[in-house]
DNA sequence: TAGAAAACAGACCAACTGGTCTGTCTGGAA
DNA sequence: TTCCAGACAGACCAGTTGGTCTGTTTTCTA
């Protein structure tokens, strides 16, 4: 079972166990995690690094860079390690959807009070600036291509039904799972999650032969 | 079919049809809905309507009170004019929300550039002021219940089947929708949104009896 | 080991932001 | 006609924000 460590482990950002760069990036993803990218401070992140602007504006050129850099590097590493790769580690697609839905769940990947930084990130910069929206887009477009991938192949093995329209399903699917993460989030209760989740079963059932 | 205007037609924020405090209320509206709570400027509400801050502070103590009176009486109104009440134009629940769903997408009252302004509101501001989240999860509810209920009768009518959990049906239902057009705001493309709603009609259909 | 380049410190700044405060105008009650 | 409260104008303010610039230290290389 694959995890995001940081996630769990609020690491040191002070300590120099990693590039300054790095503890940047870090500290700048959970500053947007929870703030947005607007309401991200650049003096908070100096605050929690012990750095100054001058190590901060080495580094990036301005906070939009820094922004772009928190998506391409942080947040599309850790949902490829979370939600794409997973998918791969079952022959059945459907199989493998429903491990991966409830592993994220379990294993404290997801924050359900912060709840998905993609999402959040889409709906906050989508419509303010068209970087942030390419970006994002990027993202999401290589979940889709993973989905639609395994559902061919589970088509070929007789998992998946033949008539399906696989591009659809995976919209769909992945559209009930960012919706189910944003429910739980307002709701701050992980149970709305799981009750998705559920729900999400037996629509992937429906798509079995 | 039913349909907020304001989505629709931009009405002129300076003309005298509307009250002062009415003028605010839908132009805040507009720059939360593009910008987010915190992306909001006092200054271009302002601009907008040709009011000064002595107008605005009358009617509203802070920028936190007039978010606060936004989700309370213009997207708490819009919501219940769009997803709720046209629940009830049907016997058959399901038939009814595919109904309201496709209506939404054809209306105009989705605005796939800006999304869904609850939703936004909720992934940018529920895990930063309780406030908010409070008032987003109110009209959350009042939506899930008037579901729950639609799905029940419809149980009683043979419209639905009688072993489906419908509070479980109703979230995961919704958790679509949000997700549906989250996705489509970020692609600025309407039609993942239509592609996610035939997905939910099977999901739809395989309820039924 | 000299010197150049990268990595950082930290003072400084202009623009912006929400909010306050005093004063003015107007319509209705007494 | 007087008086007063609500509605609004607009100057003013203190704190914040992203960003710049100069100088210093560290590191790598020739």
């Amino acid at each position: 079972m694959r995890c995001c460590l940081n996630y769990l482990f609020s690491i040191d950002m002070q300590s120099e166990s990693l590039t300054t760069r790095q503890r940047i990036l870090q500290t700048a993803f959970e500053e947007m995690h929870r703030h947005g990218f607007q309401g991200m401070r650049i003096d908070s992140i100096l605050t929690k690094t012990g750095l100054k602007k001058g190590a901060l504006y080495h580094h990036f050129a301005s906070k939009l860079e820094l922004g772009y850099a928190v998506v391409d590097e942080v947040i599309g590493e850790q949902g490829r390690l979370v939600w794409v790769e997973p998918l791969f580690d079952h022959d059945d697609p459907l199989l493998a959807l429903e491990t991966v839905f409830r592993n994220a769940g379990d294993s404290g990947c997801i924050d359900f009070i912060l709840g998905c930084p993609l999402n959040n990130l889409a709906q906050e910069m989508s419509p303010v600036d068209s970087g942030f929206r390419t970006r994002i887009q990027a993202i999401y477009q290589t979940w889709l291509a993973a989905l639609i991938e395994r559902l061919r192949t589970g088509q070929k093995n007789q998992h998946v039904r033949a008539d399906i329209d696989v591009g659809q399903c995976a919209t769909f699917i992945l559209a009930s799972i960012e919706g189910a993460i944003g429910l739980a989030k307002n709701a701050q209760d992980r149970e709305l999650y799981l009750q998705c989740g559920k729900q999400l079963n037996e629509y992937l059932n429906s798509l079995r032969p």
